[in-house]
Parts: structure tokens; C-alpha cells; sequence
DNA sequence: ACCCTAACCTGAACGCCGTTCACCTGGCCA
DNA sequence: TGGCCAGGTGAACGGCGTTCAGGTTAGGGT
């Protein structure tokens, strides 16, 4: 009775197919699952645990958008095209942005952005940096992720009867970036 | 057999109890009525639902905090003071950041932090500032409360025998809040 | 051509969860 | 005295993540 077999890329590929159509609460072990022909148990043979599963998932979503390098770019430009980035990729899937910021604050993936930021705050001219560049990226990612999962809420809430306002999302992130990259490079300049 | 009857005061107030001592997972409806001496279903009779217990829970955790009002001060203080309140108020209690953050993203409740800020950004000084102290909240309070959910996962993290570095809450969240409104200052300068 | 091993899956169970529903009970007010 | 009703009971429904002993199958080594 054994119909068919997969292996982890698989099992994640469809594992963001049925996030996006159904919605991370809907993405259970049991759905997920029925949804492969096969019996949740058989999960736990390419995933310790469901945290581990959301976490591969998390991953791929970030995979799946590019981020546009730009290595001659100031590092305020670097920051900017990031969290863009950021915001597009977990956009770009249903409750994407709650699922990759829960990932990233338990600690089991989704790093990239972290890294990244870290990265590109490391080439702003300033001595006597201390921690700006790690506390910098937190509170970058902080503002990103907080920002899309509430547009990502509100977008879900208006898509479903609600008819409130709709498009603000991307002027309101506009600012708030703006507010938070004036106070880094207020504390960069030498 | 009807043992004991409760008003829904004293249901919150239980209920903060065992969030403080068990933790938010371990904050059911079953183990709140087994707590109370009571039927899970009795809780059904205060509240409509877990969703609106929680809420009742993050706004009484808020509320026991109080706010240093302090109505002569110039804005930038204001919306310092309001910040480092809501970390206080919410790191007070076990898993009080990410309950008070849920309840407040979801919008059932937790928005005297928002209200506040706005408030206090209505005061700065300038021309043509659009939707600036609401975003501003926004940005504020998506710092805060992921700071502090981040330092309160890392300071259970730390109890729990993971004997990693401590301390350094307090001088990030400064960092942090400081960029950010260093970057409101910017911005509202005439 | 064969077998063995490792990967993969089954099916049932465990102990949780939020929520609903029909019914009961005891204290207060008219 | 009688009725009302806030508050509670107990059982059930349909979910959930996870574990485990055992079955099946694909593919490589001899």
C-alpha cells in the first residue's frame, strides 16, 4: 500500500504550495499529509519535528526571490535594497512574512537577512563602531517583519469582505525605513 | 457539585498567574479551568473565546505597569519614557512581550502603547508631517515589542541552563530606540 | 541474478487542544 | 414563595504534534 515515495525538496515544495493556498494555520502535519497521499507520520522521516519543517519552508521562500546584489552601492543603498528585498520575498506567499519572522526569532533559519544586513552595515565608514552594525540589523529586521506581517494581515483582511483601505503598505514602509536609516547614518558619520 | 463561581476579574488575574508561572503554551482553557477548580467550558461564560481571555490578560499585564506621565516634558522624552514603559510592563511577566505583541497585531487589544505614542508625537514640532506619528508608533512599537520578545526568549533561554551571555538587554534596546529616534528627529525638525 | 540494506511508508495510538451544547444549581429580587 | 439567570457540569466533536513497531520497496554490491 505503499503508493509513493519523496524525498525533503519535494515535501517542502509542497509544503509552500499548501501555505499559500491555505494559510500557515491550515499548514499542519495531517494537511500536509493528505495532501501528498501519505500519512503525517511519514513526515517525521525527512523532519525532526514541524519547527524544522516550517523552517525549510521559511528558507525557500527566501530562495525563491533574489536579492539584487549591488557590491559598488554605499552601504545606506545596500540596507535599503535588503529590506526590500525582504519585504517582497515574504510578501510574495501567503503569511509568509509571520512564518519567516516566527522562524527567524526562534532561531532555527531564515538567517540570511540577518547576515546580509550585517554585512552591508559593516561598510559604513565609522570608528568606534561597537555592536552598530548587529544591533543595526535587528532593529532593521524588527521594522521589516513587523511591517509585512501586519501589511500581509491587512491585505488578507481586505481580501476577505472587509473593503477597507488598501494600499498604504508601501509608503508607510518607505517611511518607516527612512526613519530608521536616518538614525544609522546619524550615528556613522565620523 | 457547583464547587466555586468566579466574575471575570478574578478569571484574568488567575490567568496571569499561571501565564507567569507555566508560560504562554501552557496557558490553555483546560489548564486554566483545572487551576480555577472549574470546567473548561465554565470559562466560556467570561469570555467569548481564548483570543478575547488574552487580550483581558495583555491589557491587565499593561495596566499593572504604570506609565511615568509626564506632561511638561519635551516629545522625543515622552516617547522614550512610553517605550522603556511597555518593555518594563511587558518583561514583567513570564512571556508577557510576545502575548502583549499578538494581542496588540491582532487588534484585540494591547493599544494604549499606540494611543500613547501617537499622542506624544502630535507633539513634535512640525509643518506638514502627514501620517508621521502614526507610522512613527508603528515603527516604535514594532521595535519594542520584537526587542523584548527577543530578550525575554534569550533570558528563558539563559535560566534554562544555556549559560550564554546575559546582560546585554538593556544597552541594546538604548541603542535601538536611539536610532530610531534619532531618525524621528530628522525628520521632524521644521 | 540475487540479496541486503537503507530509505520510506503504514496504521494505530497517546495526550493534548479550543469550542459547543443540553442540562443543572443556588442565590437574589419581586 | 416563586422565578430568573449568572455561573457551572460533563460529555462530546474534530482537530493537533508526535511516537512506535512493523511493513514495503528501490538500488547497489557481489
Amino acid at each position: 500500500m505503499a503508493a509513493v515515495r519523496y524525498h525533503r525538496e519535494t515535501v517542502v515544495a509542497r509544503a509552500v504550495e499548501v501555505l499559500d493556498r491555505f494559510g500557515l494555520a491550515d499548514l499542519s502535519m495531517r494537511r500536509l499529509g493528505t495532501e501528498l497521499g501519505v500519512q503525517p507520520s511519514a513526515l517525521y522521516h525527512h523532519f525532526p519535528s514541524k519547527q524544522a519543517l516550517l523552517a525549510a519552508v521559511a528558507d525557500e521562500i527566501l530562495a525563491r526571490t533574489h536579492l539584487p546584489a549591488d557590491p559598488g552601492a554605499p552601504w545606506d543603498e545596500q540596507v535599503a535594497g535588503i529590506c526590500a528585498w525582504v519585504r517582497d520575498a515574504t510578501l510574495a506567499y501567503r503569511d509568509g512574512a509571520e512564518l519567516v519572522a516566527t522562524v527567524w526569532s526562534f532561531g532555527l533559519g531564515a538567517s540570511t537577512p540577518y547576515e546580509a544586513l550585517v554585512a552591508a552595515l559593516h561598510l559604513a565608514p565609522s570608528a568606534e563602531r561597537g555592536d552598530l552594525p548587529e544591533i543595526g540589523a535587528r532593529t532593521l529586521l524588527h521594522f521589516v517583519f513587523g511591517h509585512a506581517t501586519d501589511e500581509q494581515a491587512q491585505l488578507q483582511a481586505a481580501s476577505a469582505g472587509a473593503i477597507d483601505d488598501l494600499p498604504r503598505g508601501g509608503a508607510d514602509f518607505a517611511v518607516g525605513l527612512g526613519i530608521i536609516l536616518d538614525g544609522l547614518r546619524a550615528r556613522v558619520r565620523a
